[in-house]
DNA sequence: AAACCATACAACCGCGAATTT
DNA sequence: AAAATTCGCGGTTGTATGGTT
């Protein structure tokens, strides 16, 4: 639907951004505002998609966006973050002020799959093979009830959760970021994690 | 200098959830 | 209640760039 509306505008463009069509976007949202991206993307006359302008926004205009390397500290919450939560993204990026889940996302991919792989790896080498499940992998959004992940794992994540006290991949204690986004009130997630300062 | 390859990252796609009509 | 629309997420792809041969 969104698709077929998107065809319908003339010519939707697509690709790298130019710095002329970030300005247009950057202006458009200050005076009206985010959220209604399709009106946005009318509004701007930019022959872009709503999902487009909205991407565009979300990891590159919006303001206290940081750009740049990922810091020792920001490093190591992704990984433990990764392990207890597995690919949800967004919520790890909710932990790390300025940063997005893409660019979360991107970094695992490129930089800390290969570090955890091999870190696993020697640690397989010398110790039982440790399970790759995240511990709270059936978390909040599994509402959705998609993947069925947790169907086998009626885990007692409380229970295993103080397996992390000490990370036996990294052994520095997580460090807390204690910030809550504007995007959300509670996570029971994060709930969970301030519960257990030494993660 | 050019061709090839690997890496990093920006952007797109498809899907499901939430919201509106 | 149902259909339509919008939004957000995670997976994947495309492309620019740097390194190597």
């Amino acid at each position: 639907m969104e698709r077929k509306e998107e065809e319908m505008m003339s010519h939707v463009r697509r690709g790298l951004w130019k710095p002329e069509e970030d300005m247009i976007l950057r202006n458009c949202v200050e005076s009206h505002g985010e959220g209604n991206w399709a009106d946005i993307s009318r509004r701007s006359g930019l022959k872009r998609g709503g999902k487009s302008c909205r991407l565009r926004w979300k990891n590159y205009l919006r303001p206290n966006i940081k750009r740049g390397g990922m810091s020792p500290q920001e490093q190591d919450l992704i990984i433990r973050m990764h392990k207890l939560l597995g690919n949800r993204w967004s919520l790890i990026a909710g932990r790390l002020p300025g940063r997005t889940d893409n660019e979360v996302k991107n970094y695992w991919n490129t930089h800390l799959n290969k570090k955890s792989n091999s870190r696993k790896q020697n640690a397989t080498e010398s110790v039982e093979a440790p399970t790759d499940k995240p511990v709270m992998s059936t978390g909040v959004r599994d509402s959705h009830g998609d993947q069925g992940e947790g169907e086998e794992g009626t885990t007692n994540w409380m229970e295993e959760s103080n397996c992390l006290a000490y990370d036996d991949h990294i052994g520095s204690p997580l460090p807390l970021i204690s910030h809550y986004t504007d995007t959300f009130l509670f996570d029971p997630c994060f709930a969970f994690m301030d519960c257990f300062p030494l993660l």
